[in-house]
RNA sequence: UGGGGUGUCGCCAAGCGGUAAGGCACAAGGUUUUGAUCCUUGCAUGCGCAGGUUCGAAUCCUGCCACCCCAGCCA
């Protein structure tokens, strides 16, 4: 991905300009600070590009923080994904850090923030506090114990954090303003009690900062000099600043927030995807229905092709609806130069080659690719009896059908022209064998006294291997289901996966799951990671080529 | 009805006073032993709306309208 495609964008600008500036010594360092409450997304991937990208490009760092300040939410397993998933993107950390790490000093601060009369501990039950807050139209009113003695707070503080209250009795609040506008600017609270065990601190520390309190002074602390979040945080930028300002610190990094990713199909809210996981309505959190990072991997997205997809979507501030076309056009071409072209067939129906020699096998070699000839040849089975998908056989058909037609010819992949003859069905009535006869003077040539206009892939029923084939349409029937009225159970696509029993071709059965291919007429598969096996293979289609034919059966 | 944001082609998105980039999608052709790829062409007299400033406005000003975010001891 030559840099000069990427597009520009308002936060590249700023730190262009600041770089230019001579700003922050002309450094730039960035963060990504995931929660280690679930798997990443494709929308964190938009975060992540632009993060570690940006440094990247301006010869940077990038801290990977995990912003564990809340340990009845989160679990360590959580990170080692995180950390998998960042990596397999292809992009590099200076350090991990983890906000916990910081537990000891943002106590020093807190202590300080009350020595200069601009936090207290507060008294009030939740419901009490929610009251005093007043409501976006109304200011708050000052919580009775606002006007507690420095003294006073500083021993309760240290009480709080020595373990003398239970959950919920005290909790410290800056001081600031009651009757801000800002909701978030009314006395923040900034630590909790919370008698849980962290899954880094252990039992250190039962006292927990908040993120408004704990953000900015983690990002002043490792030296941030551009903190990009989402606009959900936008309005939280005026305590991050109020917050370090205070502090005098010496490092004050700029927020600049960006707008989510949102993506047609699918839900993006750690919520729903943690739920989806655990009412099992998917398997895992790589499920290759879920737009996890994890998931698109498992799929068999290519990290290239998910970079790609977000430098073409770009970074701003307006709400965004992404339609999975874009999605899907950034794997296809990724894979379109690169992946080796295989046959398979999906749905099988026979074919009977009745004037093929019984018993005769001719190896036929043939390209891997057909524009890249350094990615070589192999070779393939033709014998009596092969495989077509069913979708290549009818019947009957008119003109615009190309396929193998009754009575008619069509060209096989590689191979010869041959007639299809007769039909035979089962007592259902379901089409088994097609048998066919063939013209031997058509290998590698066209017959002289005819037209043969479709060409269809096949494989040897001799000797092509059985496969599962998993093939995913999107999990939700809804283009945004997160902004949909229903219950997003009830927009659940229950066809998002099926399974095909096919058959592919002899030269996979020697395919890593590193490999992607394509599977000519049908689309890019590989093998899946999970449950793939050389006695049992299992492939996971991760895009299905762009189908005009589709597009005209449907008008007609 | 408080505060903070956003509105440029079906979707994403450049543009920042000099006369609407690009990608996706779509459409029409060409090449093709993948109805794929590739190639060519088309696709906003118009930039939420209405006024105004200017020789000139998507860009500046004014006023509207629509949508998004904020009232966790979540992040």
């Amino acid at each position: 991905m030559p840099e000069e495609n990427y597009p520009s964008n308002f936060i590249r600008n700023i730190i262009r300009q600041d770089v230019a500036d001579g700003k922050n010594a002309g450094q730039v360092v960035t963060r990504f600070p995931p929660e280690p409450n679930g798997f990443l997304h494709i929308g964190h991937a938009k975060a992540i590009c632009l993060s570690f990208g940006m440094a990247e490009e301006f010869a940077g760092n990038t801290y990977l923080r995990f912003d564990d300040t809340n340990p009845i939410k989160e679990d360590a397993e959580f990170m080692h994904a995180i950390q998998r998933d960042i990596a397999w993107l292809g992009f590099e950390w200076l350090e991990i850090r983890h906000a916990s790490d910081y537990f000891e000093q943002l106590y020093q601060f807190a202590e300080q923030f009350i020595e200069q009369g601009k936090a207290y501990v507060d008294s009030c039950s939740a419901d009490e506090m929610r009251t005093n807050r007043g409501t976006l139209t109304k200011p708050g009113i000052d919580s009775p114990y606002r006007n507690r003695s420095v003294d006073e707070n500083l021993t309760l503080f240290r009480q709080m954090r020595a373990g003398e209250f239970a959950d919920g009795e005290h909790i410290l609040r800056l001081k600031i303003d009651m009757a801000a506008a800002n909701i978030n600017m009314r006395d923040p609270a900034i630590y909790r009690i919370r008698h849980v065990t962290h899954h880094q601190t252990g039992d250190a520390w039962c006292i927990y900062p908040l993120y408004d309190y704990t953000h900015c002074i983690s990002d002043a602390l490792e030296g941030i000099t551009h903190s990009l979040c989402d606009l959900s945080f936008e309005a939280h930028r005026p305590l991050y600043d109020w917050i370090l300002d205070e502090l005098k610190m010496s490092c004050h990094p700029q927020q600049i927030e960006f707008s989510r990713l949102n993506l047609q199909f699918t839900v993006m809210s750690k919520r729903k995807l943690k739920q989806l996981v655990e009412e099992n309505l998917v398997d895992g959190w790589d499920d290759p229905r879920l737009p996890t990072i994890a998931g698109l991997r498992r799929k068999g997205y290519t990290p290239d092709s998910i970079r790609d997809f977000c430098r073409r979507i770009g970074v701003t501030k307006s709400d965004n609806n992404v339609e999975l076309a874009s999605l899907e056009s950034c794997i296809r071409d990724a894979l379109g130069d690169t992946a080796p072209r295989v046959m398979g067939v999906l749905d099988p129906i026979k074919i009977i080659i009745d004037n093929y020699p019984q018993g005769q096998v001719e190896m036929l070699d043939v390209a891997n690719h057909p524009k890249n000839e350094a990615m070589g040849k192999r070779a393939i089975h033709f014998t009596r009896e092969l495989y077509i998908d069913r979708e290549d056989f009818r019947e009957s058909a008119n003109r615009k059908y190309k396929r193998l037609v009754a009575g008619g010819e069509v060209r096989l992949r590689y191979g010869y022209v041959i007639r299809a003859n007769e039909v035979i069905k089962d007592a259902d009535d379901n089409i088994v064998t097609v048998h066919c006869t063939y013209d031997d003077a058509t290998l590698g040539k066209n017959p002289v006294d005819r037209k043969v206009k479709g060409v269809i892939h096949w494989v040897s029923a001799d000797y092509a291997h059985a496969a599962e084939i998993r093939l995913y349409q999107p999990l939700f029937k809804v283009d945004f289901p997160d902004t949909a009225e229903e219950d997003y159970h009830e927009l659940i696509n229950s066809d998002a996966l099926t399974i095909k029993q096919g058959f592919v071709e002899h030269s996979l059965s020697t395919a890593s799951s590193e490999d992607r291919f394509q599977f000519e007429r049908e689309g890019y598969f590989c093998l899946d990671s999970k449950d793939s096996s050389p006695d049992a293979l299992v492939f996971n289609r991760i895009v299905g080529l762009r189908d005009t034919w589709a597009k005209i059966e449907k008008k007609a």
